[in-house]
DNA sequence: ACCATGACGTTTC
DNA sequence: CGAAACGCCATGG
């Protein structure tokens, strides 16, 4: 098993800053793998046993929704996650999304 | 190797 | 605007 894929969304994700969000594509973009946003997601759903856990919280679709709200347990724990960092969500959808893009490709520059 | 699944994304209707 | 159809790709059965 390859778990190296797994580390560097870890990485990404340990790296938002709070406050801020992020989305799966840009995620999968930063490492070089703008078609597979979905393994992004995927690594999300192990994230769960990372050690140091990730925020995956912090992490929403392009649309700003809270896709991954159900993997939380409590369905509105990624939310009060979200809301206990400043960042305002309503219904499942990040407010000001645009404003609080945290874009890794930008703010950390190519890993490349 | 084939099929099903998925915390995505874009296009089309 | 919402739903569906694709495309994309790794993992598991």
């Amino acid at each position: 098993m390859e778990e190296n894929f797994f580390e560097k969304v870890y990485g990404v994700c340990r790296q938002i800053p709070v406050g801020r969000v992020t989305s799966y594509g840009a995620i999968a973009k930063y490492l070089g793998a703008a078609r597979s946003a979905r393994m992004v997601g995927w690594a999300m759903n192990t994230s769960h046993v990372a050690d140091p856990p990730v925020p995956a919280h912090r992490v929403v679709n392009r649309k700003g929704i809270l896709s991954g709200k159900n993997h939380f347990g409590e369905l509105n724990l990624m939310q009060q996650l979200l809301e206990s960092e400043g960042i305002e969500v309503v219904e499942d959808q990040i407010q000001n999304f645009e404003e609080l893009f945290w874009n890794p490709s930008e703010e950390l520059g190519n890993i490349k």
